[in-house]
DNA sequence: GTTCCGTATATAG
DNA sequence: CTATATACGGAAC
């Protein structure tokens, strides 16, 4: 079972045998993961994006074949919402033509939290809701450092 | 500040 | 098909 340290967009992976190193690699290029290496990269990915890194989740692919294709519309809209950059509902309403309440419902049904920044979307006078807790939510913004306005950052 | 509709989508009956 | 529930927004008290 390898594992793997990121430092400054250089990965290093680790495989260990009976407590003896079978193996180092170095890798700098992050595209084109096999699938095997795929779940490695994203739990030190997250970690990274948890320690406040900047990181780039766009070169996961995630599953959304269960999913309505207006949910899968509005989530692959989302994923290109940049980091630390929040958006309201009803912007991304008027950008698909439809309504704020149908954004929030389809971010609802997020199956990828972080991965998929839903926590960018925001009210146009609250912070609006998150599937696992507005507090997560408050903290993943905070975590990123985005403007979500005087009012109600705590 | 509240409360009340309008709206689009999903789900249950 | 109708009714109900929403991670909203805006108008009206």
């Amino acid at each position: 079972m390898p594992h793997t340290l990121s430092r400054d967009n250089l990965t290093v992976t680790i495989t260990l045998y009976h407590n003896t190193i079978r193996e180092i690699t170095l890798s700098k290029a992050r595209h084109g993961l096999k699938k095997a290496e795929n779940t490695i990269y994203l739990l030190n990915d997250i970690g990274d994006y948890l320690d406040g890194k900047r990181v780039d989740f766009l070169r996961y692919s995630v599953d959304l074949e269960n999913l309505t294709d207006f949910q899968q519309l509005v989530l692959n809209k989302v994923r290109q919402i940049p980091y630390g950059v929040t958006v309201t509902y009803g912007m991304l309403a008027k950008d698909l033509q439809t309504s704020p309440r149908a954004i929030g419902g389809a971010l609802s049904k997020n199956p990828a939290p972080i991965v998929i920044p839903c926590h960018r979307v925001i009210g146009k006078h609250d912070l609006g809701g998150f599937a696992w807790g507005v507090m997560i939510k408050k903290h993943l913004l905070h975590v990123e450092g985005a403007s979500i306005g005087p009012d109600f950052i705590a």
